[in-house]
RNA sequence: GGAGCGGUAGUUCAGUUGGUUAGAACGCCUGCCUGUCACGCAGGAGGUCGCGGGUUCGAGUCCCGUCCGUUCCGCCA
C-alpha cells in the first residue's frame, strides 16, 4: 500500500495513528541530526520527521533524498512541540515522525525551481510543462478549470441541456478562420478539415430536434497567435430552438452571475441584468466592441462642432463621412509631454494618425491645434466635454471605426494610466446588433462579419436589399472587464433568406451547393427557428483565475508559434507514412 | 507580413562612459549543525555574454546582419 492518507489529510485529531504516505521532496531540511521533509502531493504538504534516535536507517536514507524525490514513508503522527506549529499548512499543528522510508524514484535536479513561483522563461516550462505543473499556481488553474466546466455541466444538464458530441474530421468550408487539413488516406486529394466550431452540426442538432444542445467545444485555428488565442481551444457551444435573443441571454447570464458568486466571490458583479449595448454605441462611447465599462471616461461625438472648422484634418474627415471622437481624461493636464507621445503612439498602432488633444492648464488651454480653431469652437468642445482646468481632452478624427478604436484604445490607457480598473469588479455587458456584414480590407468585398448563418434584424431587412452594408444582425457578445467571453447570434432558419444572404455575399448557387449544401438542403426539412452562443472557456478560466493569459489555464498549449513545445510537435514524418496519407510535402524551408 | 521589447551561470537578473580575473540571489556539490519550515554557518563548482561579421590597442557594452523568445498590429466568420 502507498498511502493511507494524502499530505492534505492529517490533523491534530490524528495524533497517535500510524500514517503512510507518499509523494514528492518538496524541500528538505537538515540540521545534522534531525532531518525535516516537506512531502507534496497535489493535495497539499505535510512535515515529516526525520530523527536518527527514533529510526536510524530511515534517518540514513533521508540523507540521500533530493528535491522531486518521490519517496513512501510510515510513520507515527505526533502533535508539533509547543510553539512549532506551522500556520501556513492545513497539516501545521502536527508532523509525521518516520520509522520506514522507502524511495520509490529519484529525480534529475529540475530545470528550474518547483518549490518556489519566479518568473521562468515560458519556452523552459513549456518544455517541461509537467514540472511547470507541479507549481501551485499551476496545479490551482486546473483545478479551477476543471470545477468551473464541471459547475457548467451540471447547470446545463438541469437545465435540460443535451451534451452531444460532434465530429472533429469534418468537412471543409473555405470561410472564416484558416483551416487545419487532415490528409485523406483513402480518398487521395482530398482532405477532412478539423473544426473552427461545430457552428454547422449544432444546427443540424436544431433541426434533428435537440432543441437544447451543448458541448464543451474543441476547436482549431490556424491562425496567428495572442495571449488569449491558442490555435487549439475551448468552446462551451450552446444552440437552442424556438428561442429569441433575450431567452440565450438569459440562460447565459444566469450562468455566468451563478459561476462568480461560486468561483470568486470577492469580485463585485457591477450590474445585474448585464447592461446591453448596441454595437454602434459600444463603439461610440467606449471605443470598442468589447468595452470595458469598469469606468466611465465616456468618448463624445464632436463632428458637428468642428465641421466647418479650419482645422483640415478635422473637417476633412467629417467631409469625408468620418467622425471626431473627443475623450476627457480628467485630472491629466500635467501628464508630461512623454507621457501625451506615449499615447499618441498607441491610438497609432490602432490606426490613427496622430492624437489631437487640448490640455486645460492654469494658465489657459494649451494645444498644437488651437490656432486653427475659433473661440467659438473651443468653447463649444469645451461645454461638450465638460473639461475643466486639469483635465485634458484627447481627440479621434478618422472614419468610424478607425477612429472609435483608436480613441478607445487611448481610453484604456488612460483608465489603466489613473488605476480605473478595478481588480475587484467584474462588470459583465452584452453587445448586440453587430452590422450583418463588413468590407474585407484585402478584397474590398463584403464579407459576413459573425458567419454566414446569422440572422439579420427583422426590421432591416429593407436595406438588405438596397444597402447591405447598414443592415445590422441579431447578434451578441457577452463581454467581461473588456474581454468578449462569449459570442453568438440567432441563425437563419429559412432557405430563401440564406439564399439571398448567400447572393449579397456574391456566393453564386453553385458554390453555396458545393460548400454549404447540406445545410441548405437540411434547413428544407423543417427547420426551427433558432440560435445559440460559445464561450471560449479557456479565457473565461483566464479571467477567474487572474492569469494574464489562456497559456497559463491550459495544460499544455502551443507556444507562440504554434508549436506543442513538450512533445516537440509539429514534426517531420517518414516519408512511407506521408506518401500513405497521398499527400507530398513542398516548400520545405531549410 | 509588420512594429516594440528581450537573449549574460541550472534559474531569475545586474553589469556605469568600451578598460584588470564578467557579478548577485536562488539552485547545485562538500563539510558542520537535533526544532526547522524560504533553516542556519563555512567552503566550492558552474559562463561559447544567442550566433556571424565589423569598428577599436581593447567589445557583454558601439555598428551591421542573422537566429530565437515574447507582446502587439495585420489575421482570428
Amino acid at each position: 500500500m502507498y498511502r493511507t492518507h494524502t499530505c492534505n489529510d492529517l490533523r491534530l485529531s490524528d495524533e497517535g495513528q500510524t500514517a503512510t504516505l507518499s509523494g514528492w521532496v518538496h524541500r528538505r531540511r537538515d540540521h545534522g541530526g534531525i532531518i525535516f521533509i516537506d512531502l507534496r502531493d497535489r493535495y497539499g504538504l505535510t512535515q515529516i520527521v526525520f530523527d536518527p534516535n527514533v529510526n536510524e536507517a530511515a534517518w540514513k536514507i533521508a540523507n540521500s533524498v533530493r528535491s522531486e524525490y518521490v519517496i513512501k514513508v510510515t510513520g507515527e503522527v505526533r502533535k508539533r512541540l509547543e510553539g512549532q506549529d506551522n500556520s501556513n499548512l492545513k497539516t501545521g499543528e502536527i508532523e509525521v515522525y518516520i520509522h520506514e522510508m522507502e524511495i520509490l524514484n529519484e529525480s534529475k535536479t529540475p530545470p528550474f525551481e518547483i518549490d518556489q513561483e519566479k518568473n521562468v522563461n515560458e519556452e523552459l516550462r513549456l518544455k517541461y510543462r509537467y514540472l511547470d505543473l507541479r507549481h501551485d499556481r499551476m496545479k490551482d488553474n486546473m483545478i479551477l478549470r476543471h470545477k468551473l466546466i464541471k459547475t457548467i455541466r451540471d447547470y446545463m444538464d438541469e437545465n435540460d441541456f443535451v451534451e452531444m458530441e460532434t465530429p472533429i474530421l469534418i468537412k471543409g468550408t473555405p470561410e472564416g478562420s484558416r483551416e487545419y487539413l487532415v490528409p485523406s488516406r483513402l480518398y487521395p486529394g482530398k482532405f477532412f478539415v478539423l473544426p473552427q466550431s461545430p457552428q454547422q452540426l449544432k444546427q443540424m442538432l436544431m433541426i434533428a430536434g435537440f432543441d437544447k444542445y451543448f458541448q464543451i467545444a474543441r476547436c482549431f485555428r490556424d491562425e496567428d497567435q495572442r495571449g488569449d488565442r491558442q490555435p487549439e481551444f475551448t468552446q462551451l457551444d450552446v444552440e437552442m430552438s424556438f428561442v429569441e435573443e433575450k431567452d440565450i441571454m438569459k440562460i447565459n447570464e444566469e450562468l455566468l452571475i451563478q459561476l462568480t458568486k461560486k468561483f470568486t466571490p470577492e469580485k463585485k458583479i457591477q450590474q445585474t441584468p448585464f447592461p446591453i449595448y448596441s454595437w454602434h454605441e459600444a463603439m461610440s462611447r467606449f471605443g470598442s466592441d468589447k468595452p470595458d465599462v469598469r469606468f466611465e471616461m465616456e468618448m463624445i461625438d464632436v463632428s458637428d462642432l468642428v465641421a466647418h472648422c479650419d482645422f483640415k484634418v478635422f473637417s476633412g474627415v467629417v467631409e469625408s463621412g468620418g467622425v471626431v471622437k473627443a475623450l476627457r481624461v480628467e485630472g491629466a493636464a500635467d501628464w508630461a509631454r512623454s507621457e501625451i507621445d506615449k499615447l499618441e503612439e498607441v491610438a497609432k498602432i490602432y490606426g490613427a494618425k496622430g492624437l489631437a488633444y487640448f490640455a486645460y492648464k492654469e494658465e489657459g488651454i494649451k494645444s498644437p491645434i488651437l490656432k486653427f480653431l475659433s473661440d467659438e469652437i473651443v468653447e463649444k468642445i469645451t461645454e461638450a466635454t465638460g473639461a475643466k482646468t486639469g483635465d485634458i481632452v484627447f481627440f479621434g478624427a478618422d472614419q468610424f471605426n478607425t477612429a472609435c478604436e483608436a480613441l478607445g484604445q487611448v481610453r484604456l490607457a488612460c483608465g489603466k494610466k489613473l488605476g480605473l480598473m478595478d481588480e475587484n469588479v467584474f462588470a459583465y455587458c452584452w453587445v448586440n446588433e453587430f452590422p450583418l456584414f463588413e468590407f474585407e480590407k484585402e478584397t474590398g468585398q463584403i464579407g459576413a462579419m459573425h458567419h454566414p448563418f446569422t440572422r439579420p434584424m427583422d426590421e432591416d431587412r429593407e436595406v438588405l436589399d438596397n444597402d447591405p452594408v447598414q443592415a445590422r444582425a441579431i447578434a451578441y457578445d457577452v463581454v467581461l472587464n473588456g474581454n468578449e467571453i462569449g459570442g453568438g447570434s440567432i441563425r437563419i432558419h429559412e432557405k430563401k433568406l440564406q439564399e439571398q444572404i448567400f447572393e449579397i455575399l456574391r456566393i453564386t448557387p453553385e458554390d453555396a451547393e458545393m460548400r454549404f449544401g447540406h445545410m441548405l438542403e437540411a434547413f428544407s426539412y423543417g427547420a426551427p427557428p433558432h440560435g445559440g452562443i460559445a464561450w471560449g472557456l479557456d479565457r473565461l478560466v483566464m479571467l477567474f483565475a487572474g492569469e494574464p493569459n489562456i497559456r497559463e489555464v491550459i495544460a499544455f498549449p502551443k507556444d507562440q508559434k504554434a508549436k506543442d513545445l513538450t512533445l516537440g510537435a509539429p514534426s517531420e514524418m517518414p516519408e512511407n507514412q506521408v506518401a500513405e496519407a497521398n499527400v507530398k510535402a513542398i516548400n520545405i524551408k531549410d
